[in-house]
DNA sequence: AATTTAACGCAACGTTGTTGCGTTATTATT
DNA sequence: AATAATAACGCAACAACGTTGCGTTAAATT
């Protein structure tokens, strides 16, 4: 069996995600990180840390992949909050408490889930 | 002001669209519209039809940007229903019925929105 | 300390989307 | 129907994003 290991680029990757409080694009976290790894470690990091389940995947309207960390402190968390990207600050936030309401019709099979909602968020209206 | 001509692209690319029950990326609009043009204008007519709210523009969870004709049965109608996208067959199709019901928190100003849920359609179960 | 192998760096490549510019063709006007 | 204005086009070039292969490095296990 394929384990986890723990390395530099890992856990400076997962800082920079916690803490942010906005979800961050690749290009984002390479600049945080500082040049500590290669631009294709941090991808295959940030794929590492999805299946760890310790951060999520979004993407906006315009098809601007970013990652946030998880809600570490509720147990079996989810991703299926919105995610809010505003068309002015360009940053796209969690909105953990926000979970839409809706139902499928018979047969389809549901594993993951994306809301993005854009717009303008308070800071900018 | 400036007006949106018709155009053989455009009214091909239309087509392209109307005849399809899924939603296209550029890639695969440019298989069906077989050369008639260039890979700029198609970007760059999609763009005019978004505009003239023709089509609508969706995004799946890995990023890719694709685009379905509207429902023109409708007067106002918006895009906010959900987009399903199948993980085996890949396709990705409106669910026009499915609209999912969520309240943002105050001073949110919401302009669009991207609803996409992935898994296995009916055909794959 | 030695072994196993996950993770890494580097180079190369494919896809997606954008921009500038000179040319073509649609639409409006005469 | 001919002319004028300009939206749309093709082509070339480029930037950003993401992936793959391969030899090397360094975690984790024994």
């Amino acid at each position: 069996m394929k384990t986890s290991r723990n390395t530099n680029a890992k856990s400076v990757i997962v800082d920079v995600l916690l803490q942010s409080d906005s979800a961050l694009s690749h290009a984002e976290i390479q600049l945080r990180t500082n040049g500590i790894c290669d631009r294709v470690t941090i991808y295959r990091v940030l794929e590492r840390l999805i299946n760890d389940d310790l951060i999520h995947k979004t993407v906006n309207l315009e098809g601007i992949v970013r990652y946030a960390h998880c809600n570490s402190i509720v147990e079996n968390h989810s991703h299926n909050h919105v995610h809010f990207s505003c068309q002015k600050c360009n940053l796209v936030t969690c909105l953990l408490t926000v979970v839409p309401k809706f139902t499928l019709p018979d047969n389809y099979q549901i594993k993951d889930v994306n809301f993005t909602v854009a717009g303008l968020c308070p800071n900018c209206i």
